[in-house]
DNA sequence: CAACTTGGTTCCTGTTGGAAACCGAAGGAG
DNA sequence: CTCCTTCGGTTTCCAACAGGAACCAAGTTG
């Protein structure tokens, strides 16, 4: 199972020993995780997963990204395949960006993560409260 | 797949109980989106999910953490109510950690987005060698 | 009593993220 | 002609955070 990156989410068979390799630092799997974990990428993926979007338009929708952080996001997200970025030669510049089918594919992927995360924040969340609640006494 | 792509996010843009937008920055779902998002979290949730560990095991199979973060990121898990910390009072103290349903929950949602990433890291980098590429002209 | 084990915590340093200032092209105001 | 504005960034500066290494506590062995 050279493939069998991993196993142990997939089928909960094995792993455990090594060459699951998710667990050695340069995976590439992990990199992705790594890429996917990133604070905004996610939320700009699904904005840009509703329809492309001029960087202005993604800045205003996506509440506490600055500038930067969010055309370095861009940029690797580009790089990775996942968004296009369109320049438009007009009055002042006009750039667009749209997900690729790459990137709607792991969007798509997410998709269960964060309906997860819908249905069962407030069970996580009363979680925290009791955890706390212990650790004060 | 095509259009029910996300058919989350409409969720999220129209929720009706109090705008629970992921666009928003105190968004509950975000916040969770950002622990999943943490480097360590899904590579020791799915390590429990695979049978229950002690510290010094986890350390051992996942290649890169440090103490530090190892203890940080169990400890917001368990206060989470993802993973269970039991310490046995053995000659040097025992201390293991076990996936909740709950985390084992998240974990199976995870899995798809893990799948994807297995099939499709190589159109990743790919698209990143060509991206490169054409940067550097 | 020194050494070793497990499961951490503390200290120091290097990287990173955010805020805000700046940039550059072009059109408009004065 | 100069100033000001918009768009899409980049640069600068600083605070927060991640990682490595050393340290710690408890008990057991030698």
């Amino acid at each position: 199972m050279q493939d069998g990156t991993f196993s142990t989410l997939g089928h909960f068979g094995e792993t455990a020993g090594g060459r699951g390799d998710v667990f050695n630092a340069n995976c590439p799997t992990r990199r992705l995780l790594d890429r996917v974990g990133d604070k905004w990428s996610v939320l700009i993926l699904s904005l840009l997963g509703d329809g492309e979007r001029r960087f202005s338009a993604l800045k205003r929708e996506i509440g506490g990204v600055s500038q930067k952080m969010l055309s370095q996001t861009l940029r690797s997200l580009e790089r990775d395949g996942l968004v296009t970025r369109t320049v438009a030669p007009t009055v002042p510049v006009t750039v667009v960006y749209a997900i690729t089918p790459l990137g709607a594919e792991l969007l798509a992927a997410l998709s269960m993560m964060i309906d997860w995360a819908e249905a069962r924040i407030d069970a996580v969340t009363e979680a925290q409260r009791r955890f706390d609640r212990r650790d004060r006494l």
